[in-house]
DNA sequence: TGTTGTGAAGGCGTTCACAGCC
DNA sequence: GGCTGTGAACGCCTTCACAACA
């Protein structure tokens, strides 16, 4: 079981971890991997080879109890606990991210907010006070936060990423409009706003080119 | 050269014009496939393959003319012309992309805002007033919208994946907390921030019960 | 009978390695 | 000699198909 786990698997079981609140909250309490798949848009097969890498968590004959698989996907995903994040960037996305209500609700609490802009040093937002990119490593090392966003310029967010990693933060959350590139011991995903309405705008041009050919983008369950 | 290309080639394509774009600035005339790669994070051959699918830019023994095949890549990604998008959801989100300038920079132009809540339709942003979301159809067809976004609560969220389709929008553009389905005519991309936070919180987790296991995560050109 | 868990097969994107050309 | 373009090899993730079992 000391196996690597595809990133796919991950995603996808954040994806299961919704369907199952929700199906709990209908007072289901039971679903198979088919019912599960088909409100994920997977297949079947794929969402017992999925939960395969974890353990044995379904019923021959009945399927997964929707409680006891939830218990074990927040487990798995580390959910059963809160996470504290530092946000750097106070501009527009920052403060977008600051105020996302969700990322709490997941367990996400962002804790602190660094800048390097005088206009933005000092200004309070809500419970807590931006402050300078140079009390990052104080900051990381008294409140014990692992996980940095990145929100600002592309020019400076390398030298972001430099900092939140000697600082000692293990994840990092890029938004900024350039590849970014870490040591092998932290772990880096980026978000790029503008690269997914460019590949929506390649899908469209592609498909009003030589109209009505791709397959199936919605994965039936079987 | 009527080949189905991988999303994955599309997005790196993205990566390479932003290179590009820097290499200009810096009059860069010339660049290879190698040193693409390096500032990409990818390998040669991986450059050399996805150009591939759609012409010979390069020269052997030379590389590749920077300007040219930005211009190339320009006209590939559909970044040679400009985008009309629909955004709807006029909350924290939504106010965030509306305000998010990387967009306009692309050649991506919100032209029309929508919701559903009397507190915001009719509210002013900037040179536009939110509409409700009743009058997408209309407002598709007038303006020759192709581009939705969707900015609102996970519940809402189909319904008005369904509504953008139905007003003829061709891609649409998720940041709801929610798996969506779209007909195959229509293409769909998603952006879930706290499945990102989800991916890392698992990657320091796994990471901290059996330290230093990881390959390295930047890929190096060759 | 219904559904899981999984080894095997399949498919697709990445990497290799080299012929071809500047 | 240097570098591209690409068929072939490779590897990883997905899908298949069925034995195991409630």
């Amino acid at each position: 079981m000391e196996l690597r786990i595809p990133t796919s698997t991950v995603r996808r079981l954040s994806d299961y971890y919704r369907v199952l609140e929700e199906l709990e909250l209908d007072a289901t309490k039971t679903v198979s991997s088919q019912g599960l798949a088909r409100q994920s848009g997977v297949t079947s097969a794929q969402v017992r080879k999925d939960l395969s890498y974890f353990g044995n968590f379904g019923k021959r004959g009945l399927g997964y109890n929707v409680a006891g698989l939830r218990r074990e996907i927040r487990l798995i995903l580390g959910l059963n606990r809160r996470w504290k994040v530092a946000l750097v960037g106070g501009g527009n996305m920052g403060s977008a991210l600051y105020s996302y209500k969700e990322f709490r609700r997941q367990g996400f609490d962002i804790v602190a907010v660094f800048d390097v802009s005088p206009n933005r040093v000092g200004q309070r937002w809500k419970d807590l006070v931006i402050a300078h990119l140079d009390r990052l490593p104080a900051e990381v090392d008294r409140l014990g936060i692992e996980i940095g966003v990145i929100a600002v310029p592309a020019r400076a967010a390398q030298a972001v990423a430099d900092r939140l990693v000697e600082a000692g933060v293990h994840g990092v959350l890029n938004f900024a409009h350039r590849k970014l590139f870490v040591p092998t011991t932290t772990t880096l995903r980026n978000v790029n706003l503008s690269l997914e309405l460019e590949g929506l705008a390649f899908a469209i041009k592609a498909r009003s080119a030589r109209p009505a050919r791709r397959v199936a983008r919605r994965a039936r369950a079987r």
